[in-house]
DNA sequence: CCCCATGTTCGACA
DNA sequence: GTGTCGAACATGGG
């Protein structure tokens, strides 16, 4: 392994790794595109690739550094599990940070890791992509606005496009899907991932193999369109708006003790709520926690 | 050694 | 065409 420079600026963690144990949902990576905006306004002076890295496999590294090389940072937007950075010159830098992701700044002198693929270097930072797993992925653009995958991401939770009847009409066009499985489609609900997805269930005391039609109107629905802003306002508000100053080695502990997120992984975990065992089982395919109790299975 | 992992995509099949 | 399910992707941790 090459020695690597202890990054003492912006963020001063121990060890050599500059990655955070956590998997990117929505929050979580706006909580990452934040790690870059130390950048914002500098120029890119050089750039690091691991050129065979599978995150290249929509855009070829070279294309990457000889696009960026240069430029200069002027802005950063998240929206979903995507980020899209902005440099001048016309050029843009699409993110998406997989399974393992993550992006982080460090000092200047840092040299890359064996799983930093990306490092843009600027004056007195480096801002770094690192992902072991690479199901990551970067995207270039060029022009003047915005690509078009960016543009046609579906409305944010959070915005007015983001309505009670929208989710009702999803949930009746796959009236036998579990609800579970159908909170996981992010051209409905961007930015949803697992963990999300059981908080909300938890919180609306719904079941996730629940079919979602069973919940396309009525009070359930407004149950579950409600959960759903709430835990995204409440995962904003506790994960994204960590400073850059002290983060924790896992953004998880981040989270209150009342959430079902801090008990969902432990054996013998209990409901926050009920005290009731939770459960864990396999749902669409995921693993899948909720509590028996207070997530009903009688749905008729 | 085994099994597991918070995401996405693709092919097979109903 | 639509919806659903499992496998595959690549690596590390327990």
């Amino acid at each position: 392994m090459s020695p690597r420079t202890r990054p003492e600026w912006p963020i001063a963690r121990d060890g050599f790794s500059y990655r955070l144990k956590t998997m990117p949902e929505l929050a979580e990576v706006e909580f990452f595109r934040r790690q870059w905006e130390v950048g914002i306004g500098k120029r890119v002076e050089r750039v690091h690739v691991h050129a065979t890295a599978r995150i290249y496999r929509s855009v070829g590294a070279r294309v990457v550094v000889e696009a960026l090389t240069g430029t200069s940072l002027q802005h950063s937007e998240a929206q979903a599990k995507q980020m899209l950075f902005r440099f001048d010159n016309d050029r843009w830098l699409g993110i998406h940070l997989g399974m393992s992701g993550s992006l982080i700044a460090a000092a200047p002198e840092m040299v890359p890791g064996k799983h930093d693929h990306l490092v843009l270097y600027l004056a007195d930072c480096a801002l770094i992509f690192s992902d072991p797993r690479m199901f990551g992925k970067v995207a270039l653009h060029r022009g003047v606005d915005v690509p078009g995958w960016w543009a046609a991401l579906p409305a944010p939770i959070l915005s007015s496009g983001f309505t009670e009847s929208a989710v009702g009409d999803f949930c009746a066009r796959r009236p036998r899907s579990s609800i579970k499985a159908v909170l996981l489609m992010q051209e409905r609900f961007p930015g949803i991932g697992n963990w999300m997805a059981d908080e909300i269930l938890w919180r609306a005391g719904i079941h996730p193999r629940c079919p979602a039609g069973k919940l396309a109107s009525g009070t359930r629905r407004t149950a579950l369109y409600t959960a759903i802003r709430e835990v995204t306002a409440d995962a904003l508000r506790e994960i994204a708006g960590v400073g850059t100053a002290a983060v924790p080695r896992h953004l998880s502990a981040q989270l209150p003790d009342h959430w079902l997120f801090n008990h969902r992984w432990k054996d013998g975990g209990t409901c926050p709520r009920s005290g009731t065992a939770l459960v864990r089982e396999t749902i669409a395919g995921r693993t899948t926690c909720y509590c028996p109790k207070c997530q009903s299975w009688s749905w008729e």
